[in-house]
DNA sequence: TTATATTTTGAGCAATTGCTCAAAATTAAA
DNA sequence: TTTAATTTTGAGCAATTGCTCAAAATATAA
């Protein structure tokens, strides 16, 4: 008898994502919500409690995909390198236009919410910080394969990584130079890496 | 006759910057804008026309400011990478608790607004071009002293001073971690630069 | 002073906000 | 079927939003 629900539960926390990535949390009215997700007040605050506990969900549904997204481009590339630069340009560069909004979503939350809503502050900085371990994992990988140049500590150019990745998505959004931007992630990758044959 | 309004115009810019940066174009209300610039909201409207005109011209005078706190440390400092480097590491860490938000102003306003507003996005676009052009100037005051490393090009250098400034200030917001940071920064520079005593 | 121009005030409007809840519709169980 | 449990609906509430405007207060000019 469990979950008789009508509605597909994961289809609408991605339509909720879709709005709140491109309006932020006070920018998407709940009038706005029950259009994109098509369904009436009482649905929503029965199946979600509350606008900020739907925005919960939402964040973990992006954070989710952008996990996916990277560890797709980890597969695909021939070395770990090459896929997080693949996936640097994809995000950054490549998808611009497709999503709701070129920042990160969790750096938009981190933005706007303030201590009203700590739950939504703590949720974002714990994605983050998994973001940033998931980017020292793969580092760690491309260590052993003697990818990285200098004197390397993963956990270190993870978190340079993290500054950068941050910083280029407002970058684009602020600049729109798709040239430029390509050509920073080529000359950090570069950088970091023992191979000159990057891109 | 001209200009006998009461008010300072200046300092109540300055308390409306201060509120606005702290919680956000959509974050705070015209009751709270009253009650910061202690003005009704008649003389308000009479004077700047509305909300986010004033928004606006918040906005010019954090640019202003940060523009102010950038030239104080190249002349405080002994060479221009060197007065870079103050910079980042006071804005970045040092400033992090005494201001209302640890996020860029310019990078907020960004990151909320939307095209419903596009004056204030085409106006936090060029006020970000304006910052890296004065990393521009700065660093080819640096080049033309042999402070930069490599085969430097200051156009491409200012970019990656962006991104970074941008990248670091939420990064801070997100890790809280100060000593991190700091390494960061220090590291930055010292990739950048012929001298080996940074720091 | 008196007359005129300017500025400030704050009650309050129309629209929007997040959200509730009784009633209607739908589903599952007997 | 009938009955009971669950889900959906949407009118609408209380609070808040950005903003207006006539009246009061204040400043300047004659």
């Amino acid at each position: 008898m469990a979950n008789v629900a009508k509605f597909n539960r994961e289809d609408v926390i991605r339509k909720a994502m879709l709005l709140f990535w491109e309006k932020g949390f006070n920018g998407a009215s709940t009038r706005d919500l029950q259009q994109a997700i098509d369904m009436r007040p009482g649905s929503i605050y029965a199946a979600f409690g509350s606008k900020e506990k739907l925005y919960s969900e939402a964040l973990e549904c992006y954070s989710k995909e952008m996990s996916d997204i990277l560890m797709r481009h980890i597969a695909e590339q021939r070395s770990p390198l090459a896929g997080l630069e693949r996936f640097f340009q994809n995000v950054v560069v490549d998808q611009r236009d497709s999503n709701p909004s070129e920042v990160c979503m969790l750096v938009k939350t981190l933005s706007e919410v303030n201590e009203q809503h700590p739950d939504l502050l703590q949720l974002s900085r714990e994605l983050l910080k998994r973001t940033e371990d998931r980017f020292t994992d793969i580092l760690q990988l491309a260590l052993k394969q003697g990818e990285l140049a200098g004197h390397p500590d993963p956990r270190m150019i993870a978190k340079q990584l993290q500054v950068q990745m941050i910083g280029l998505r407002i970058y684009m959004k602020t600049s729109g130079n798709m040239a430029s931007v390509s050509e920073l992630i080529a000359g950090l990758f570069k950088s970091i890496s023992t191979r000159s044959d990057l891109n």
